[in-house]
RNA sequence: GGCGGAAUGGCAGAGUGGCUAUGCAGCGGAUUGCAAAUCCGUGUACCUCGGUUCGACUCCGGGUUCCGCCUCCA
């Protein structure tokens, strides 16, 4: 089955072809760690990792690079700001960012180079494009990129140089020669972290940190290289210019964007101060169900982020994982199971997904599955369903803790019930419904209700769930 | 100002030139001691105005509104 993608720079989705068959290059633009990452960065790892998982699904051999940027004038500013090291802050987030993907259940790229460690890689492409007549060293120390030595400059914003020129919020800089040049060396103040370089004592600018780890770590020329949408002009745009003018080669392939998260129908977004950080949101929602929200849109559309887009997404969940609970674990295989064993389900997941990958779709297929699972309970449908939710990274859990449990604001709360008092509640009303003391009974479903416990009488007995 | 994207039922959110998206919520029924869950059934949807077409929510054009980028941002 063939997989389409839509690449930003054509504006249209395309059929996928591999540079080498087989084989799938993806870059992915890391954060920059000064601050924990907010939802927003969590939907760049979460559609990723699913687009990863996808495509190894789909039998590719994906080389997963995603970098960290971990020298910038933020990081330096913050730094400061915090009396510690830049290298403290930024190891301090680094390992803040890992505690959060892995808590969305994103699994970790293959490669996260980090912008310290590729100052040769940088010197070494500065170099070729001051030496092809793209870059020039001006009297301040910087070095800057030319933009308009480069004919195809503006190919993925759609931008021409005309009209970057009369844009109004174009910065004077009266080191460049020209306003729309862009730094790929910035000489260093007296007091800031430096690396030697021919043009003096410096760190790199921005963009050129992820031409050289990307070429590096996946070649000249590769098939796709992702970000959050704000990053297609200028960043995107400047790692062209300058990874082509300084190969000669074609950089990327295919071009993928995620859309934002909003709040209130604005960017989400650190400049705005409007953002929540994953771990901020972790403590009100299962990750799952974080995760579950942030598939639940295509990965091109804007999501709003809102306690009720979270509860939707936390309702659905439940749904699918009632179906999941249809069959014990304990049972090693029960029911007829179904005349393809999922095979249907399979394909049409895999239909979506192939269809750049359609997340929506993909869980309507796992909706359906699970209805028919909820009619005729059989383990391989079980299976085939955990199968699915596990390529999107749902479903990981076992049904029961998912239902159980409870946000880390609750566990300190006096009033919430503990699951011995639980236990003992349920057992209380069982023996009062055993003695058709309904009143009773219902007096305890009442009280578990107030607290936030739903009773599920089932032929096993009574199961309870956290709503 | 320039460029780009979007407008779908109560909410969220896919998709298609004619055929049920899906989930939540609502309504009716089955089931249940009562419930929940589940199952069956069910309703008002495609911003607006024109055009193309046998037929458009789906294609084309105008308009309106919203969002984003043009400066750091995932």
């Amino acid at each position: 089955m063939s997989l389409k993608i839509y690449n930003t720079e054509t504006r249209k989705k395309a059929e996928f072809e591999p540079i080498e068959p087989g084989k799938v290059g993806l870059y992915v633009c890391g954060v920059t760690v000064y601050d924990y990452c907010h939802v927003g960065h969590a939907r760049v790892m979460v559609v990723f990792d699913t687009v990863v998982r996808h495509l190894r699904a789909q039998g590719y051999d994906v080389t997963y690079v995603r970098n960290i940027t971990d020298i910038d004038d933020k990081i330096i500013q913050r730094a400061l700001e915090n009396k510690e090291s830049v290298q403290a802050l930024t190891e301090r987030f680094v390992e803040a960012m890992h505690e959060d993907e892995a808590a969305l259940n994103v699994l970790r790229p293959d490669q996260e180079p980090r912008a310290t460690a590729y100052m040769d890689q940088i010197e070494q492409m500065i170099a070729t494009l001051i030496e092809k007549g793209h870059a020039y060293a001006a009297d301040n120390g910087d070095v800057y990129f030319h933009v308009k030595s480069d004919p195809d400059y503006g190919r993925l914003s759609g931008k021409t140089l005309d009209e970057l020129v009369s844009g109004s919020r174009v910065e004077v800089n009266s080191a460049k020669q020209d306003p729309l040049d862009f730094v790929l060396w910035k000489a260093s103040k007296p007091e800031e972290p430096a690396w030697p370089s021919p043009w003096g004592d410096g760190r790199p600018g921005w963009h050129i940190e992820c031409s050289a780890m990307a070429t590096h770590c996946l070649g000249k020329h590769f098939d796709i290289h992702g970000g959050g949408l704000d990053l297609s002009f200028p960043h995107h745009e400047n790692e062209i210019a300058q990874s082509e003018c300084a190969t000669g080669e074609h950089y990327v392939n295919t071009w993928m964007h995620c859309g934002f998260v909003r709040i209130d129908d604005e960017k989400m977004s650190k400049s705005l101060g409007n953002f929540f950080t994953i771990r901020e949101v972790l403590k009100l929602y299962h990750p799952e169900v974080v995760r579950y929200f942030l598939l639940a849109s295509h990965y091109r559309s804007p999501v709003n982020y809102s306690e009720e887009t979270l509860e939707s997404a936390k309702a659905s969940l439940d749904r699918l994982y009632t179906a999941l609970d249809t069959v014990p674990d304990t049972e090693p295989e029960s029911g007829e199971g179904h005349p393809d064993n999922g095979k249907h389900w399979v394909e049409a997941f895999e239909a979506a997904m192939n269809d750049d990958f359609n997340t929506p779709q993909a869980l309507a297929v796992l909706f359906d599955l699970s209805k028919t699972l909820n009619k005729t309970p059989s383990t391989p449908l079980l299976n085939c369903l955990r199968e699915l939710g596990a390529r999107l990274g749902l479903l990981a859990e076992n049904p029961q803790a998912f239902f159980k449990w409870q946000p880390q604001a609750c566990e300190s709360d006096d009033s919430a019930l503990d699951e011995a008092r639980i236990e003992s509640l349920i057992e209380e009303r069982a023996q009062a419904r055993q003695n058709k003391d309904f009143a009773r009974a219902d007096a305890v479903r009442d009280q578990l209700l107030e607290a936030g416990i739903e009773l599920l009488d089932g032929p096993e007995g009574t199961r309870w769930r956290r709503v």
